[in-house]
DNA sequence: ATCTGAGTTTTGATATATCAAAAATGTAGA
DNA sequence: TCTACATTTTTGATATATCAAAACTCAGAT
């Protein structure tokens, strides 16, 4: 993972050193890293234990990220990372394109030089980490494209409810981004979005980042079509998958 | 309080039976119905001992408030409601714009001939309750008014992430409400919105539901101007309200 | 080989205990 | 009377204990 890549600020207003906040700021990152499956289920005592605490913070961690749906509890009881159906995801894309329009425009006004320039710089990662396959890199530069054209805004409300729906997705998209085909265009919509932003046209910049949200939610789809035709015939392995929590434990 | 008015499905997803779930369902409600002031600081063993049981589930549901901007944390400690700012009030009605338009676009899609009429009803409700100064039912029925039409969206993301922007300015909203002056209008912008979902007209219905929520924003904000000045010339009382839990405990 | 169910283990939910930080209180001095 | 500081009390944060529900195991039946 080299990626120094702009932190998700989200996590805030909750109390900056508690034990709870730490798990949950970690367990978010973990879940927009994908380094949670779709399917996978966590365990409170594990986490706990993982990094040497007391399951109380844990679950309050974990009780946080289901009350926001980025996890979901199977049965009432045990927490796991939804599997989302393909309506679901279209839902949630659909949620996502109003706001992120509005972004995009209040971006348009807001914007400063440096932060294009920082905008150019992340989609220029972006491009090199795609062509390495570096997926997870990728989508992370991506992500903070994208964060810093909210953060642009500077309407922090929006900037939550965004960063929250992107959660939603998180493990979806890297469980299934590494397997989409992309033709590679010459000219990506982001650059397009950057230009729109840097001449301060907020109708073009609104209508642009849509653009993008929607051509990469396609082939996200048209993926998963194919999946489902390929399973039609041999069904086999059941996504699952466990994984622990990131090693660096022992803190103390 | 003499409502039967819809209940806010939003808390969903998280085991219907937990003392933790209970806690954060009625505390959202009380929150939403206005029976903590702006500024009101809760009290997790208070409310612990109010309702019998002991502080951990309590913190959990009201952390999980935190997490959502519910409440804040004064100090990184004791929670309390959040004071909103003018320019905090203003981000979540911008934010709440667009969703509230993508929500009567499809709601204009999929509403029912009895939804119709459902909202009818609530409008009558509304109207009849804001005639006789029953202020905090009127803010129950209005509330359900918009909630039924976000229902109607059949986007369940589309609909918690509206009510959860709702869920920040309920008390805010429901301390100014009482004091504003209403000009009676005789054509409702409700019925405008009503008008423009029976006819299936996506585009209508979103721009009326907009202008609604705008003109809703402005009595509130050119209210709030006034007491401003008003203050500035004799600072007296400070908005404090401690409130302990509804007396519905004794559960057992 | 697969299914079923009793018994065991694990896990989540809640209560309680403990500690440190914050708030409240009270007292002495200005 | 008001302020500053020390003491007491309250409160939140976390750990631990406990219990019931769920998950798992594995022998026995089909």
């Amino acid at each position: 993972m080299s990626a120094d890549v702009i932190e998700p600020e989200a996590a805030d207003q909750v109390a900056r050193d508690s034990l709870s906040e730490r798990i949950y700021a970690q367990l978010r990152l973990e879940l927009m890293m994908g380094m949670y499956e779709p399917g996978a289920r966590l365990n409170i005592r594990g986490i706990a234990a993982t990094s040497d605490i007391s399951p109380t913070p844990v679950r309050e961690a974990v009780m946080q990220l289901v009350r926001e749906g980025a996890l979901e509890l199977k049965l009432g009881h045990q927490a796991r990372v939804p599997v989302l159906s393909v309506r679901e995801y279209i839902e949630i894309r659909e949620t996502r394109a109003p706001l992120e329009r509005l972004a995009s425009e209040l971006a348009a006004v807001h914007i400063t030089k440096d932060e294009i320039a920082s905008l150019r710089d992340l989609h220029r990662r972006f491009v090199e980490a795609e062509r390495e396959g570096r997926w997870k890199d990728a989508l992370a530069v991506n992500q903070a494209f994208h964060f810093l054209i909210y953060r642009c805004s500077q309407n922090a409300t929006l900037v939550r409810v965004i960063e929250n729906l992107w959660l939603l997705i998180g493990p979806f998209i890297n469980h299934q981004y590494p397997l989409v085909q992309r033709a590679h265009i010459e000219l990506h919509p982001h650059l397009l979005v950057i230009d729109a932003l840097e001449r301060q046209s907020p109708s073009e910049a609104g209508e642009l980042i849509v653009r993008d949200l929607r051509e990469g939610s396609y082939l996200i789809l048209s993926h998963l079509e194919d999946e489902k035709s390929k399973k039609r015939r041999g069904r086999k392995s059941r996504s699952e998958g466990a994984h622990s929590l990131s090693g660096k434990s022992r803190t103390s």
